[in-house]
DNA sequence: AGCACGCCGACT
DNA sequence: GTCGGCGTGCTC
């Protein structure tokens, strides 16, 4: 007896490591009181004091018996979750994995981690969540079954009330030898019954009580359900593949061209996942405008699958989040970027679809992760299969498929056997000189609107600035008008009469003279979507425009779409925002008014992102039986890329780009990481970055760190800025590499708590 | 990130 | 006299 009681003592744990929701780059550690020794486990919620006057809670990671050194410990207040936990095993290892390699804050994981009901961050005890309920009625317990006549004889003079009563009896399959019934919502009775006010009676004379019954708030499909489409030849072939490349490899790339029906073979890879008892994580970018995908994977799983996307609210959130912990979790979940977060007990198989999508890699608040890297992660940890899909995979993907780190199944047929559009290359520079360009257009583009719109097609026209033109330029003295914060010229929006920085939106009046040399010779220059369209209207009067970009409010897409879709519109002007994921059948003509903006942008990955998203693009002409026409406009008509773009020729594209990255060792040769520093004053904050970039030079070679440089906004609200940028070899692996960088910045700790510079890292920026 | 403590300007 | 501005320092 004595000695079961040493045992137990000495398996209890005095200290908890807790995450808690700050963007410090620790866990804290608190001792545990012993009546809470045996309910406290990894993965659950603890409320915990913290600092002066604050309670948080936070997530248990570690239980040990290790005192820390330095620090008084203070006692864990309570733990949130009584029975089960909020993380699952694999959810701390994979927070812990996201804060090491993207180099964050744990803190900043768990807050991306958890919908916000379950992580009150406020003092006040925490309100848990609460499931949502609904009126039920029964029968009122003062009734006893066997008296039920007597009761409605009872109600003689009140012929509504009785007949309402025999109603709920009847439809509630009621039992009077033994008093069973089936539960009946108040709302379904209301609905079967005359008299409402009769229901209302019998619940005020107590013969009947209402009961409120948990209900699920996630609005459950009533649609009709459909059998999967059979797969065509190639697909077949392409599903054989995937499956059997799944036994060599976690982690495989399918590479199909657009229109090639990959959705088709997910919907089989997920049925068999379904028929192992799996789950199934479909990922893909920004959902509000891939709604076909949606509807067409509703018809098919129907309530066995759930969305989760960035929109839906926490009540949404935590209640998929507890139906994933629950006995009956969904079966498929489709999702954008955060999905990722959600615990899975069982999952067999994760799909990221468009792989490539810049819309998977969280950018501004910390943590900074990418989605699909994190899947490839979290996959591994469930003992699940992963699936990238795309049409232009992402170059780091690609690489190590033909790697072999990835499996590679290729699908070049499209669905439809139409075969990819026809592109067709006009070199405006050449136009221009001949003077055959009306504006923007060439004649080959007006030529084949008109042809489309004649022959009652549709045309989607790409280009990518929107607003009406860049602003005015002075045409004695060259003078431009630039934002006053960050050196980038501004673009006139007509429809609102100003001139706008795209880079950090504030606004100015248009000027009449130039401020330089006062001339009134200012000329409007470039083309934005919206002098596209007003210029298209009076070269093709006939056709019905409209103008799809970032400056269309949110609540205006389904709309929009839809009056495509109906072919209340025919021509579809805009930016990137076209190039993802709807389809239409009637399109039957895409141009691309000017492939070169796309193609000088300074970055290095601007070719590879150019090719991605002109292609997105062309894959919108042609779609169902009609074979589609492109007219790609560039001053570069040479160019490989344009070359290789209208022989649907990736492969040699990808291989002529992984030359120049190899020779300038860009990923995905490296791995680049981008240290931001800050601080209020701008003499310390360079020192520090020079500092910083020697120490790092030392480390990692003088030929893999870059800077330091001034951003565009080089100072926010008199933070001044600077960013190193490493390129880590990519045979280096993550750990080596974060304990090099640890031991930079620990050289400089000092220098950065005098000074108050903080800083930051963006691993795998894009 | 929050939140407290702390040291200087225009207000009942 | 004080209410309140936000600089800076700390959080197991």
């Amino acid at each position: 007896m004595g000695s079961f009681f040493v045992l137990l003592l000495l398996n209890m744990s005095r200290y908890a490591d807790i995450v808690l929701p700050v963007p410090l780059n620790q866990y804290f550690t608190y001792s545990v009181p012993p009546e809470l020794e045996l309910i406290i486990a990894p993965g659950k919620r603890v409320y915990v004091p913290f600092g002066k006057g604050r309670k948080l809670t936070g997530i248990v990671m570690k239980l040990h018996n290790i005192p820390p050194v330095g620090v008084q410990t203070k006692d864990i207040i309570s733990v949130t979750d009584m029975d089960g936990t909020t993380l699952l095993p694999y959810q701390l290892e994979l927070m812990e994995w996201i804060s090491t390699y993207y180099l964050c804050a744990p803190g900043d994981v768990m807050k991306a981690l958890l919908p916000g009901t379950l992580r009150p961050e406020s003092k006040n005890e925490q309100k848990a969540y609460k499931p949502k309920t609904e009126p039920f009625v029964k029968l009122h317990h003062s009734i006893s079954p066997e008296s039920i006549d007597e009761t409605i004889s009872g109600l003689k003079r009140a012929k509504k009330q009785q007949e309402v009563l025999k109603k709920y009896l009847e439809i509630s399959e009621f039992n009077a030898a033994d008093g069973s019934f089936k539960a009946i919502s108040k709302r379904y009775l209301q609905g079967k019954v005359e008299s409402v006010s009769a229901l209302q009676a019998l619940i005020q004379n107590n013969i009947l009580e209402e009961y409120d019954v948990e209900t699920e708030r996630l609005i459950s499909y009533t649609g009709s359900i459909v059998e999967a489409n059979t797969l065509t030849e190639s697909q077949e072939r392409a599903f054989a593949e995937i499956k059997e490349s799944f036994k060599k490899h976690n982690i495989s790339l399918l590479y199909g061209v657009t229109s090639s029906g990959k959705t088709e073979i997910y919907i089989r890879l997920i049925q068999e996942q379904i028929k192992m008892g799996r789950q199934v994580l479909y990922l893909l970018p920004e959902i509000a405008l891939t709604t076909q995908i949606m509807h067409r994977l509703q018809q098919i799983f129907g309530n066995e699958m759930a969305i989760y996307h960035s929109n839906c609210s926490d009540i949404i959130r935590a209640e998929i989040w507890q139906k994933q912990l629950g006995n009956r979790p969904f079966s498929l979940i489709l999702g954008t970027r955060s999905a990722i977060m959600l615990p899975f007990r069982n999952l067999g198989l994760v799909i990221v679809d468009e792989e490539h999508e810049t819309s998977y890699k969280q950018e501004d608040p910390a943590p900074r992760y990418n989605a699909r890297n994190v899947s490839i992660m979290m996959g591994i940890k469930c003992g699940a299969k992963i699936l990238l899909g795309s049409a232009t995979p992402s170059f780091e993907s690609y690489a190590n498929a033909l790697w072999e780190k990835y499996g590679l199944v290729t699908l070049e047929e499209r669905y439809t056997k139409v075969g990819l559009p026809d592109i067709t290359i006009v070199d405006i520079a050449e136009m221009r000189r001949k003077k055959y360009m009306k504006g923007a257009f060439s004649p080959q583009l007006i030529n084949a609107v008109n042809e489309a719109i004649e022959r009652d097609e549709q045309v989607i026209l790409f280009h990518n600035r929107r607003g009406y033109s860049s602003v005015v330029e002075c045409d004695d003295c060259g003078w431009v008008q630039k934002c006053t914060h960050c050196d980038v010229s501004l673009t006139y929006h007509k429809n609102v009469n100003m001139a706008v920085c795209h880079y950090c939106g504030k606004r100015y009046p248009i000027v009449k003279n130039c401020p330089e040399c006062g001339s009134n010779t200012l000329n409007q220059r470039g083309y934005g979507t919206e002098r596209i369209a007003e210029h298209l209207q009076e070269l093709v009067p006939e056709a019905r425009i409209a103008i799809m970009d970032s400056d269309i409010q949110r609540s205006r897409y389904q709309e929009i779409i839809q009056n495509f879709q109906d072919g209340k519109t025919n021509v579809l002007i805009g930016t990137q925002m076209i190039s993802k994921g709807f389809d239409f059948d009637n399109v039957s003509t895409v141009g691309i008014l000017q492939a070169d903006a796309l193609m000088n942008f300074p970055d290095f990955r601007a070719l590879e992102h150019t090719y991605q998203l002109i292609s997105q693009v062309v894959g919108r002409a042609g779609r169902r039986n009609i074979r589609g026409k492109v007219i790609l406009q560039t001053r570069q008509p040479d160019n490989q890329l344009i070359q290789m773009l209208s022989r649907h020729n990736y492969r040699a594209f990808f291989n002529e780009q992984m030359n120049d990255r190899l020779a300038f060792v860009y990923p995905p040769y490296s791995r680049l990481t981008i240290l931001t520093l800050k601080g209020r004053s701008a003499k310390d904050v360079e020192q520090i970055a020079y500092r910083l970039c020697q120490l790092l030079s030392g480390l990692f070679g003088e030929e893999r760190v870059l800077g330091p440089d001034a951003p565009m906004i080089s100072r926010i609200q008199n933070q001044h800025i600077r960013n190193i940028v490493l390129k880590v070899d990519h045979k280096t692996s993550y750990l080596k590499s974060r304990q090099m960088i640890d031991c930079a910045i620990q050289q400089v700790k000092e220098l950065l708590v005098q000074s108050g510079v903080t800083y930051y890292f963006d691993v795998d920026p894009l």
